[in-house]
DNA sequence: CTGAAAGCGCTTACAG
DNA sequence: CTGAAAGCGCTTACAG
C-alpha cells in the first residue's frame, strides 16, 4: 500500500501525542474536549483507520475469532455462520474462517488457526485431534466446540442440540401415531456424535416399546442422498423387511425417497418416512418431510457467546444443550390431503 | 496468553540468531543445514507458530483476504464460500468475512475490512458504495466485485455470470417449445443487477419472437420465495393474463408454484414456470424445476484468481462472465412422464 | 551463510 | 489531562 495514514500523521495533524490519538480512539482515557475534536477532524481528513496488526501486537489482543470448518460447502452451515457471524460482529470480534477439508497438496499444513492470530477458536471438525485440543487446552487458549464432545480429560465448553431426546421423540411419533414395527435407522458417518446420539434416541425409542432392537435394520447413509439412495437400494435387495425409516439427517431423506418410489413403494402408505435438521428444503419434498428441527442458528450464537466468555475469562458452561422440536409433516402419514 | 514461545526463544535453544530463524521459516535465504536442522528442532520443540501480527507488521503485507457478503446466511453464498475459501486457502490467504446486512445498534460502524487489514477486498454487495469504492482505487487497493458491475469510471475487476444469455435461453425455449406468449417475469430487488441483466434477456428473447413487451407482466418477487408467492397472488387477484412464469431466481419458484396451485392452476399444463440459478433444491420441486445453471462456486474460485493477481501487482481481467447452463426438467412442460 | 540493528504502527505503564 | 519512551514479535536491508 502507497503510505497510509498512520497515527503520527493523525497526531501532527491534531497537535497532539501519538498517545493523546490513541486514547480518544480507544475511549481508553479522559481527553480534553478541544484536543479530542481535532483529533477526530484530523482521523476523517485523513481517512485514518487503525492498522490492525499493530494494533494487536500492542495490545496482545487480535480481537478475532477463528473458526474451524469440516467444509465450509455445507447446506447445513449457512444458519451456523449467520449465526456466528452476527454476535461475533455484534461484540466487535473479527471472524477468520477456515475449512480443514481442503489439503493443500504438497504443502506443509501450516496451522491454520490458533494462539497466532485469533483470541479464540469455534469448531465443528473432527479436524481438531485430541492432541491438538490437549496443547491448546494446556496453554489455556479458549475453545468451543460445536455438535461434538471434548475428549474425556479436557473441560472444553461445547454446543450442541438434544439429538437423542428428538430421535427418541420422531420414532416414538412413528411407532405410536402410524404403528411402524420394523423401523430403518440411517445413519451418518461412523465417528460422527450427532449420528451416535440420534441412535442413542431411536434404540430408546424402541426399547420405550418393547421392540427389539434389530442391527440389520441399521444402515449408513453417511448424511449424504447418494450414498442414502445407495444404502435403501441395499435395503431392498436384500429384501429386508421394514415399514419405517428414521434418517439421521434430512439430506439423506431425499435419496430414500427416491429409492422407495423407484422401488415402486408408496411414501408414507408403504413406508413412513422421518428425518432430523428441518434443512430449508424438507418442506419441499414429496411428500414433505416429518423431520426434527435443529436450532443450528442458535447453536452458532450460543457457541460464540461462551467463547467470548472464556476470552474474557469469565465462567462458562461446559455444555450447553439447545432444545430442538418434531416438526410433523407427511412422510411419516400425518396432515394427509383427504 | 501466557507466555507464548516467540522467535527468540526458538533463537536461543538454536542457538543462531533471529535473523537465521526467520530465514528457515521463510525460506527466504539459504541457511547452513545443520543450523536449519537445529532451528527446525526448536520449532517442534517449543511449539512455535510464528505470531501472524508481528509478522504482518514487519513484512508489510496481511496474507488476508476480506470478502464482503450482503448476508451470510443465504442459500445461495453456501457455493459461493467453498469456491472462495478453496482457491484462498490454496494460495495461502487467511479469509476475513463480513456480514453487511447485521447492523450495529448504536455503535459507529468502524470499517470492518480494509487496507488496514487485509491485502484485498471481494465484495458481493452494494455495501460498499460508490464512495468508498473510489477511495479504495484511489489508494491502488486490490477489489474484486462479484455479481456487481463498478461505478463507470472505476477500474475495478468484476466476476460475473451470463445472466443476460441464459435469461434470454429460457424464455426462448417456453416460447419456441411450450408455446407460451404471455410470460411474466418476476424480478428480484430494484438494484440488483443479476435481476436487471436478466430482465434485459428476457426482453431480448420476447423481441427475437415479436412478442410485444408488457409492464403489466413485470413483477418483483425480491427474490425470495413469500414475496414472490405475494407477487403471484396480485397478479391472480388483477386477473392478468398469463401462460408462463419466468423467475428471476430459483427461490421464488417455490412462492410461484404454490400460490398457482392454491389458484387451481396446474404447473406446467396451465402455466410453465422457470427459474435461474439451479438451487440445490431445484430439482426437488414439484414439479421439478427448469432452470439456469448459475455457476458460483467458479465465480467464487474466480474472483480470488482475479484478487490475487491485483495483490501480486500482475494485470487483472477487468470483467469475467462465466457461462451458464439450460436445465431442462418439468416445471416448463418438458420431460413430462407418460 | 550469518548477526546486529532498524523499523513496522500501534498500546500502555510511567512520570508529570 | 498529556507526552516521552519502552515494547509487542517479527522482517529486512546492511555489513561482514
Amino acid at each position: 500500500m502507497p503510505n497510509r495514514a498512520t497515527i503520527e500523521d493523525v497526531a501532527r495533524q491534531a497537535q497532539v501525542s501519538i498517545s493523546t490519538v490513541s486514547r480518544v480512539l480507544n475511549a481508553s482515557a479522559p481527553v480534553d474536549d478541544e484536543a479530542k475534536a481535532r483529533v477526530l477532524d484530523a482521523v476523517t481528513n485523513l481517512n485514518y483507520t487503525p492498522h490492525s496488526a499493530a494494533r494487536m501486537l500492542a495490545s496482545r489482543k487480535t480481537n478475532t475469532l477463528g473458526l474451524l470448518l469440516l467444509d465450509i460447502g455445507g447446506e447445513f452451515y449457512t444458519p451456523l455462520l449467520r449465526g456466528i457471524e452476527a454476535v461475533a460482529s455484534d461484540a466487535g470480534f473479527d471472524l477468520l474462517i477456515h475449512s480443514t477439508r481442503t489439503s493443500h497438496a504438497g504443502l506443509i499444513p501450516r496451522r491454520a488457526l490458533g494462539e497466532h492470530n485469533t483470541d479464540g477458536l469455534l469448531a465443528f471438525t473432527d479436524a481438531l485431534d485430541t492432541a491438538e485440543l490437549t496443547r491448546l487446552n494446556q496453554i489455556g487458549f479458549p475453545v468451543v466446540l460445536m455438535h461434538q464432545s471434548p475428549p474425556p480429560a479436557l473441560e472444553i465448553p461445547c454446543v450442541s442440540i438434544e439429538n437423542k431426546t428428538g430421535a427418541r421423540q420422531v420414532v416414538d411419533h412413528l411407532i405410536t401415531a402410524h404403528g411402524a414395527r420394523r423401523i430403518v435407522y440411517l445413519r451418518g458417518p461412523q465417528q460422527n456424535e450427532d449420528s451416535k446420539d440420534r441412535e442413542k434416541g431411536y434404540r430408546a425409542a424402541l426399547k420405550d416399546h418393547g421392540i427389539p432392537f434389530d442391527p440389520m435394520l441399521v444402515v449408513s447413509g453417511e448424511f449424504e442422498s447418494t450414498q442414502a439412495y445407495v444404502a435403501v437400494k441395499g435395503l431392498l435387495d436384500r429384501q429386508v423387511v421394514f415399514d419405517a425409516i428414521f434418517t439421521g439427517d434430512d439430506d439423506s431423506a431425499i435419496g430414500v425417497i427416491q429409492a422407495l418410489k423407484e422401488a415402486g413403494r408408496r411414501v408414507p402408505e408403504d413406508v413412513a418416512i422421518a428425518g432430523f435438521d428441518d434443512s430449508l428444503f424438507a418442506r419441499l419434498l414429496t411428500p414433505p418431510l416429518t423431520t426434527v428441527r435443529a436450532p443450528i442458528e442458535q447453536v452458532g450464537r450460543e457457541a460464540v457467546c461462551q467463547l467470548i466468555h472464556l476470552i474474557r475469562g469469565e465462567p462458562a458452561e461446559p455444555r450447553t444443550i439447545l432444545p430442538v422440536e418434531l416438526i410433523l409433516r407427511s412422510s411419516c402419514g400425518c396432515n394427509l390431503p383427504g
